[in-house]
RNA sequence: GUCCCCAUCGUCCAGAGGCCUAGGACGCGGCCCUUUCAAGGCUGAAACCCGGGUUCGAAUCCCGGUGGGGACGCCA
């Protein structure tokens, strides 16, 4: 078995790429089969060096890894359809000469006036075969002539093709509906039928599995197949990715780029797992499986019909779970960009500085849903203005219950007579002192605890949040790290700060 | 407009004629755990698009309708 993905590089891969990509690896990988990378680029106008490589990062990223392909071996090169042109011409002469093609020579602007017109007469869009009676001679004399002229293929009138798609079962198009195809350009450039059915052929590809959007390219395709004398591959055509709105997934909907997600503070194999989800089920009600244990059990008569809405929130699940089994120091590697980003990571981090990210990152990243939400839990042990938390309104409401104030008094007053809280015992026992003086217990010592210490209600649990504070606190100024104020000084600032502004 | 594809909870899937009083997951509600915030555990609400057939029996098969999507490019 050899399948293969066919990405043009036009821009950053889209999710819905990245799932059809993702099947077939999954199908390659189940079967012991072939995955190969091609680079669709005859759109010189549209096509870059640079979404090239974005393409294959994203591809590495997610773990998806090919055979064979660009930056990679194989026999069946070269895998970049700008450096296979002479490969089309000769089939294209091939074509020509056997009569199951033909030279247009209807300009541009001809075509999309006609186009036009018929659509504005309700008539299917579709070429009129205007140049198809022109004499092989005549045609000839004119491309000598230097009239320019593209190549279409002769499609047979009156008849029907069907095929057998692996995951939809019998698809039959009328070729009445279908207009003689552009086969290769009047610059010379092949066109994409032509192209792929010409690679996938020479390639010996025996799968192809694409989005439903070409459905109704795979009849010309077969056409061509059939001219060439070509034996075609097996088709699967995969239902689309939607939006939440059940309409094509856009920038509008928010992220739909690998990358966006990767920049998200997605982990690879949280959005490959989830990819894997939409259109197919591995069965046994079991969803959070590995790629690897994904591939086992892939199978595409299996796989669903009808297209698929992307749900992020459905996503944040699956990527919580990868982020609690994540490697400690994986999760700190892949945060810090984050946390530099918001001036938490300054510079070179020092073995002390990264001691303390690696005490503080892996218990933070398994409460969120993502890495690019540690950032925000983890501020409150670098920013703390004790006025400016009292001035706020939400604030001032916890400290007006009736014992919160008294709460602070005495935690202000405990922690001045103790060490720095480095950790989750000292700070238990600090508050179990504070809990004897007031004589409350629960949210009533809790929370003044939390907002006086943090100037906010929300956040992390205090059991780790409290020692990341006192221990950053502690941090020599070369650490890497913001400069963060201990405990202790915002107790007795929040106290100092309650006082200033009166009951 | 024409052709093609599709149609189970809000969303993603399970369901290949009786196992269906339609199952799981996300999200949502409740409860539990928790000296705070989350996380976690348990639990609840929530769907077979409509109409005809076929059959002893249909979510499952057939036809029609409706709805959604795709294609109709010198884009891929």
């Amino acid at each position: 078995m050899r399948v293969r993905f066919a990405p043009s590089p036009t821009g950053h891969l889209h999710v819905g790429n990245a799932r059809t990509a993702l099947f077939n690896w999954l199908l390659a990988r189940r079967h012991g089969g072939t995955f190969i990378l091609r680079i669709e680029d005859t759109d010189v106008d549209r096509s870059t060096a640079a979404s090239e490589q974005a393409i294959v990062d994203d591809l590495q990223w997610l773990g998806l890894v090919w055979d064979e392909g660009i930056a990679a071996a194989g026999g069946h090169g070269p895998y970049r359809q700008s450096e296979r042109l002479d490969i089309y011409a000769r089939h294209a002469r091939q074509l020509l000469d056997a009569g199951h093609a033909y030279r247009c020579f209807c300009s541009a602007e001809t075509l999309e006036a006609a186009r036009q017109a018929q659509l504005a007469a309700g008539q299917p869009p579709r070429y009129a075969g205007t140049c198809r009676g022109l004499a092989p001679d005549v045609a000839a004399a004119r491309v000598a002539a230097g009239e320019p002229a593209v190549v279409r293929l002769a499609v047979p009138a009156g008849r029907e093709v069907r095929f057998t798609d692996l995951v939809r079962g019998d698809v039959t198009f009328h070729t009445d509906v279908i207009g003689d195809p552009i086969l290769v350009r009047s610059d010379g450039m092949p066109a994409y039928n032509f192209a792929v059915v010409v690679d996938d052929a020479l390639m010996a590809i025996t799968h192809v599995v694409r989005g439903e959007d070409h459905i109704s390219n795979t009849p010309r395709q077969l056409l061509l197949y059939e001219a060439f004398g070509w034996t075609p591959p097996a088709f699967a055509h995969l239902s689309l990715v939607m939006g939440p709105d059940h309409a094509p997934l856009s920038k509008r909907h928010g992220a739909t780029s690998v990358a966006e997600f990767r920049a998200k503070g997605y982990l690879p194999e949280a959005l490959a797992n989830y990819l894997a989800l939409i259109g197919w089920s591995p069965g046994e009600g079991e969803e959070l499986l590995p790629l690897d244990e994904l591939a086992r059990r892939f199978d595409l008569a299996h796989v669903g019909h009808s297209a698929g809405v992307f749900d992020e929130d459905k996503l944040a699940w699956v990527n919580r779970h990868y982020l609690k089994a994540a490697a400690p120091a994986r999760l700190v590697d892949l945060t810090t960009p984050f946390l530099a980003d918001r001036g938490v990571v300054r510079g070179t981090v020092s073995a002390a500085g990264r001691a303390w990210l690696e005490f503080v990152v892996p218990p933070t990243a398994g409460a969120v849903d993502r890495l690019s939400d540690i950032p925000d839990r983890l501020h409150a042990v670098f920013a703390f203005d004790a006025r400016a938390a009292v001035a706020q309104s939400s604030v001032r409401a916890e400290f007006e219950q009736p014992d919160a104030r008294r709460v602070v008094a005495a935690l202000a007053e405990v922690l001045a007579a103790r060490p720095r809280l480095v950790d989750r015992e000292t700070f238990r026992d600090a508050v179990a002192e504070v809990r004897a003086r007031t004589g409350l217990k629960g949210r009533a010592l809790l929370h003044p605890i939390r907002v006086a210490l943090t100037g906010a209600g929300e956040g992390p649990e205090l059991d780790l949040l409290v020692p990341a504070i006192d221990r950053a606190a502690e941090l020599p100024g070369e650490a890497g790290l913001a400069p963060a104020v201990g405990c202790r000084e915002r107790a007795a600032a929040t106290m100092a700060a309650l006082d200033a502004a009166g009951p």
